[in-house]
DNA sequence: CGTCTATTTGAATGTACTCAAAAGCGGTGG
DNA sequence: CCACCGCTTTTGAGTACATTCAAATAGACG
């Protein structure tokens, strides 16, 4: 288990010493999976906090008229949940299912909790990363409202560049939230 | 200067010493704003982290065609500013203006890197509260993907009706994300 | 190679917007 | 106290953006 990684993902906000980081590790488990696997189903229950080694994933919703959206991607260094249904311990309104094979390291509820009161300074650790969280979110709401699809589609594309070869036209459309015929049509358009 | 009132939300999540209670106290400021009155204006600098004691606010942001857009509203025992530019010292892409006469309980940037120094606990404090706020968000993204926008009016009523008397229409729509003329014909339409 | 799914294309439709004008409403000053 | 001003709300016509549905084509993969 390469646990290099989260430790400096960790260590860019707070600082551990050898028997924290020790103790730290021997809480994580860490599974990998191949791609187009569904890690978290909608409807079930949600117990891990997954943090990205390696890979992509996305995280989706399907409503009850059976569209599906994707509210998010993860690649390397990210964490990725339904934080709803893992925080409040309710079922999840996502699924989260890998894009290629990845490389996961997570931590359950219970075990988040307990390493709080063992380790306060991931409290600070979570609040920058919460924090960070909220701030994206916002300010993607504040990009919606001011872009048109077009617009948003030429986001996506310059900061997930690398994703576009995984990634499936569908799936990018369900993240801007439009039809895969209408970002077909754009493309078009942008072509002529 | 009423503390109680912060205190007491406060120590829905932690529980502070005297000592504590007395040092956190003595970093607050704390104003009585009229209504209507623009407490931040995008564009210009934030430094302050606000705590609703009374009254009611609202963040907006004005788009470059002049479109205005409501992001959030703040009443009794919400925290708000606008997050991006307080925590990374960015120019303010939200104005907040009161609605009615608010009492506000506020700290700046500084002290509150401060205040996670002398006080961790308030790190867990706010990891709390940025944990509900990312939540919110979230599920606030996933009401607007699989609600029309007759149903998140509805639902709009449902939540806010204490400040249904206090604000207009026209806020109401910006804050659905649509123009005032759409939102009348829905009612029209729900009397009818 | 065949099958399954993604993508494209086009026509018809729906949802929400723009613009303009009229009506309603609240506050202010004479 | 009422007349006027400015802003909000309503109404309607015309338009734009995006969807649905269906069918054809292209690609991916066992």
């Amino acid at each position: 288990m390469n646990t290099n990684q989260i430790l400096q993902n960790i260590q860019k906000h707070i600082s551990l010493s050898e028997e924290e980081k020790k103790y730290f590790i021997s809480v994580l488990e860490m599974s990998s999976v191949n791609k187009r696997q569904i890690i978290l189903r909608q409807g079930q229950r949600c117990q891990k906090l997954y943090f990205v080694e390696s890979g992509s994933l996305r995280a989706y919703n399907i409503n009850d008229d059976g569209k599906e959206s994707t509210i998010m991607f993860a690649i390397q260094d990210w964490w990725i949940t339904d934080m709803n249904a893992f925080i409040n311990q309710k079922p999840p309104l996502l699924s989260i299912e890998t894009i290629q094979e990845s490389s996961l390291v997570y931590i359950d509820f219970k075990t988040l909790e307990d390493l709080y009161i063992e380790i306060p300074k991931f409290e600070r650790f979570f609040r920058i990363i919460f924090q960070n969280a909220y701030i994206r979110e916002q300010l993607k709401v504040l990009d919606n409202i001011s872009s048109t699809t077009e617009q948003r589609y030429l986001k996506f594309v310059d900061r997930y560049p690398k994703m576009l070869e995984k990634i499936t036209q569908k799936q990018i459309a369900s993240y801007l939230g439009v039809t895969p015929e209408f970002l077909s049509a754009i493309k078009k358009n942008r072509s002529s």
